[in-house]
DNA sequence: TAGATTGTTAATCGATTAACAATC
DNA sequence: TAGATTGTTAATCGATTAACAATC
């Protein structure tokens, strides 16, 4: 399946959220559903969902909508939850702690291998089952284990040097929590930036209006 | 300033991250920058940048570009960022923990002033100095204070009827980190969903191409 | 004044929506 | 078969980029 490349962001970033009405779908037992009915549930149109869908092939039958079991296993693996990429974690106070189980708690193609800290207060507490390594470690852990992702939840001032090494050390791709943009420092790597933050301002923006 | 309403999404959505590009710049003791520097820095275009500010206002000057201080000034009111509108937050686990430091961390327009939970583990916590309550105070709080904004930091299965209730009380704005629409189950009111672990499947689909 | 850079209009590009023939 | 609903092409809409006259 799933087409190589050229697949539009704007794509891309609906696929999770279709991903996760199915699985509420599967809940409810519902064993079809048309890209109507499913645009209703969802607030889109019909053809939007039809268009997204047939980036990545076929998935439907005229007459007949979509199967939901099939579809909700199609787009699982076009996102690759059932990839298991070795990751791990800089810094775990409270948010890299959330975010530890956002990645445990549900397939999402990463299973987390270590957490590393730079703090004599969390290093050697217990996250997710984890304990949380000295920062000291990652080099001699990177060259045994090889992690594909590295999860940052680490400050601003920090991100820069630590990924800087984590890219020498052959890490490739990055969730990236702190407020510092990866992809403009650095080539030929995957970066995901979420800044949480910028998501309260946009909101106290629309009340102001 | 702030022309209101009918600037598209899309603008919005950039104007957080000028915002802390302006603040880098003000640290680095910069005074000015023109609309073509900025955009290097940001990899972004002038024209962007330039058709983006000029939705709310001339903010340039011919010949010269931005002022830097006065334009970080400008979008920080344009955000809000000098509102203090009331917040409370539902659910203190990790998540609400690492968010609590979120908002209060820097200037974002709010002032967190209850925190509640179910947990009896966590209720009468300090959180970010502040006492965790039972969630079942929350009604007689909310009739006392009416805060504007809440920081839904919960199950998906809880958010509904949490968000009905608080809804009733006259709560209109959300900051939503629970896995459910609110936006398509009530009307006239204001949301920001954060779906935080829609953006590592998005990672896991770039890595995976 | 000359040079730089804005504000703004026009041109291009991409994304969404509508329409409909294909087909289950 | 007739009805439903897809896959896909065409039409529309909006967002980004380019160009340039206005002006500091």
């Amino acid at each position: 399946m799933a087409k190589n490349n050229d697949i539009s962001a704007s794509v891309i970033k609906r696929l999770p959220r279709y991903y996760s009405y199915l699985e509420d779908l599967i809940e409810e037992n519902v064993e079809r559903i048309s890209s109507k009915d499913l645009a209703e549930r969802m607030k889109t149109t019909a053809s939007q969902i039809r268009q997204d869908l047939n980036c990545f092939g076929g998935f439907g039958q005229q007459g007949y909508g979509y199967n939901i079991i099939a579809l909700h296993e199609e787009i699982g693996s076009i996102l690759g939850v059932d990839k298991e990429y070795k990751t791990i974690m800089i810094g775990a106070g409270n948010l890299g702690k959330a975010i530890t189980s956002q990645i445990s708690f549900e397939k999402k193609g990463c299973r987390l291998t270590a957490i590393f800290d730079n703090d004599p207060e969390i290093i050697g507490q217990t996250v997710s089952g984890i304990i949380v390594s000295d920062i000291k470690n990652l080099e001699s852990y990177c060259k045994k284990n090889s992690p594909s992702i590295a999860v940052l939840c680490l400050p601003k001032e920090n991100a820069f040097s630590v990924a800087k090494k984590l890219i020498e050390l052959g890490v490739k791709s990055f969730w990236n929590f702190s407020h510092f943009d990866l992809n403009l420092h650095f080539d030929n790597i995957v970066v995901e930036n979420v800044h949480i933050g910028d998501s309260l301002l946009t909101l106290t923006y629309k009340i102001s209006c």
